[in-house]
RNA sequence: UGGGGUGUAGCCAAGUGGUAAGGCAUCAGACUCUGAAUCUGACAUUCCUUGGUUCGAAUCCAAGUACCCCAGCCA
């Protein structure tokens, strides 16, 4: 009945499934398995919630596996952030967070059994000679004149490798498979490095390291994981993948599948791109809001259960693609929906003056805290003479079809009364900058009146209890401004656009705001309550997304 | 001139020989104390192209074409 119901498998369940039907695997188990040398952005998000969502499917199992084999670009800072990331998706990983530097030993003993079957073989020649020896794309390599090195001597040498014997970058072990394949990762790939790198987690145990080609499906085999999901640029190693786990005769060879990445219209998703950003300064850091990184979303106010929506409206398939921004706003925005307080905020504000309102009056005017979601219960919202409203519900000369403000036009006010406006005042630049009107006290808020109708509803603020917080409005890209390609083929990269808006005005019970807290703005958008940022005395907040506008000013 | 992938609407994406799901976006209308939301309707005679097989093809076959990935002692 419910579309929301059918359940659509997406290409890689149609796998598992078989796998099942086959008696392959019993029950499944997935993994994030991140290398920690940067934080994890949007991308990453489909990835573990993809991987998470398959273990609960199948009742299976989930693992968060840490890809440090590479110690150089790696970084304990990063492995908090990726944890901090992972959970606040909501992604429970199974047991105890594993390093792929914990097997390190396991590795080594791989390796030796390699080389005992005459697998594997110590290289001496330089990175430069095996390059050439590699041969191009389309010409076949050369075999290594070190390819026939004996068990015997291969062994022993692949053992002082260990002990430190040699230079950084002297030798290498190498996988003895084919030169001339015409799949490149297979021209006996290098397995094993000789490199004196300071791990985060074994700090100089070795200097050796395993290359990602062999350890990753050692790590996924000694996890027990059935479905190694990784992305496209991967298919190419598929072959070594599964003749890494062939060769080291695993009883339940893992399996991996390969699916598209992530890619946003006019966002810069992209580690290295990122990286780049907060390296040169461009934005705040990894989690400055103009960001798409998890650290980013969570701070502008995104939600998991929204990214976990957008995931799923996705999808999962094997062809490049890029997501209309649109969607993650639709998320987002259908998410707050019930859940965020409804306030009224003028992020560009002029006075209204309500001539006939008694001077010194003050009342409270009951409201609802959010018109969709009735539990969310009533609030009090003071009412006064002067207001603050949006310069934009005011129009001196109105276009056809445009029933906000402007002389002579009646509108509500919302939560309170109609009010028709009387004049203005404009300064000498022509600004306007006071608009009077006068209000019908038959029309207030929850009396039922029904004599007339007027077609616009204006949010506003009272002056005297207006509380004054700092808005930060991020808007998309468009195409053109992402990147600006320079003489010498750089490219200058753009963060999403920042506009601070310093005065904005809100009803009291702002007050009462939280950091992390979200809002909607009425008619403004959903507003996140910045928790770097904001001070007791003074909120800053980070707009999640703009509200929908059908309507729109015809153009000058 | 090698190998591996992918082409279904503006953007995602189902579809696996039986006559093109769904979502986002867009447009139109209704409703409205947010020009939001909600509701209703519209939106691919055709699936990269051209042939072929078939009663029947987005699905099978052949040829072509476009785009992505691969020549790190990165992952």
């Amino acid at each position: 009945m419910d579309n929301k119901e059918v359940i659509m498998k997406n290409f890689i369940e149609r796998i598992i499934d078989k796998d099942l039907e086959q008696g392959k695997y019993t029950k499944i188990a997935t993994r994030f398995p991140p290398e920690p040398n940067g934080y994890l952005h949007i991308g990453h998000a489909k990835s573990i919630l993809l991987n998470y969502g398959l273990a609960q499917k199948y009742n299976g199992t989930f693992n968060l596996r840490f890809d440090d084999t590479n110690p150089t670009k790696e970084k304990t800072e990063f492995v908090d952030s990726i944890v901090a990331d992972v959970e606040w998706l909501g992604a429970h990983y199974d047991g105890e967070i594993r390093f792929a530097s914990h097997y390190f030993h396991d590795m080594y003993e791989a390796a030796v059994k390699l080389i005992k079957k005459g697998k594997a073989y110590v290289c001496d020649l330089t990175p430069e000679q095996i390059r050439e020896y590699r041969g191009t794309l389309t010409e076949p390599g050369k075999n290594s004149p070190y390819r026939d090195r004996s068990i015997k001597e291969n062994l022993d040498l692949f053992e002082r490798m260990k002990n430190g014997e040699f230079e950084d970058g002297a030798k290498v072990l190498r996988a003895k498979i084919d030169m001339s394949s015409p799949n490149i990762n297979m021209r006996d790939p290098i397995i094993y490095r000789v490199a004196r790198m300071t791990h985060h987690n074994t700090g100089d145990e070795w200097c050796i390291y395993p290359m990602y080609d062999f350890a990753h499906p050692i790590e996924d085999a000694i996890e027990n994981i059935t479905h190694s999901i990784c992305t496209l640029e991967f298919e190419d190693h598929r072959p070594l993948y599964d003749w890494v786990v062939q060769e080291l005769e695993y009883v339940h060879p893992p399996k991996q599948i390969e699916f598209a990445k992530l890619y946003l219209t006019n966002v810069i998703t992209g580690k290295r791109y990122i990286k780049r950003l907060v390296d040169q300064g461009i934005v705040d850091g990894w989690d400055d809001p103009r960001l798409v990184t998890i650290a980013a979303l969570r701070r502008r106010g995104f939600t998991p259960e929204s990214l976990k929506t957008f995931m799923e409206l996705v999808g999962v398939a094997k062809s490049n693609s890029s997501v209309d921004y649109a969607m993650l706003e639709y998320c987002i925005r259908d998410d707050l929906k019930p859940k965020a307080p409804r306030v009224m905020a003028v992020l560009d504000p002029i006075k209204l003056v309500i001539d006939n309102y008694p001077e010194d009056k003050v009342e409270y005017l009951d409201a609802q805290v959010n018109m969709e979601n009735p539990e969310l219960g009533v609030k009090q919202v003071p009412f006064a003479r002067e207001l603050w409203i949006d310069r934009d519900d005011f129009m001196e000369e109105p276009p056809k079809k445009y029933f906000r403000l402007f002389p002579g036009n009646e509108v509500r006010l919302m939560n309170a009364y109609f009010v028709k406006c009387v004049s203005y005042e404009k300064d000498e630049t022509g600004k306007v900058t006071v608009v009077h009107c006068t209000y019908d006290p038959e029309t207030k808020n929850g009396t039922g009146f029904t004599g007339r109708k007027v077609k616009g509803t204006i949010h506003w603020v009272p002056v005297k209890f207006a509380v004054k917080v700092t808005a930060r409005l991020y808007e998309n890209l468009v195409d053109e401004e992402k990147g600006v390609y320079n003489e010498d083929g750089t490219v200058n990269l753009n963060p999403n656009s920042l506009t601070i808006v310093e005065d904005c005005y809100i009803e009291p019970a702002i007050k009462e705001a939280k950091p992390g807290d979200s809002f909607q703005f009425v008619r403004n958008g959903y507003f996140c309550v910045d928790t770097k940022d904001s001070t007791e005395e003074h909120l800053v907040f980070n707009r999640i997304v703009s509200l929908k506008s059908s309507f729109k000013l015809p153009k000058k």
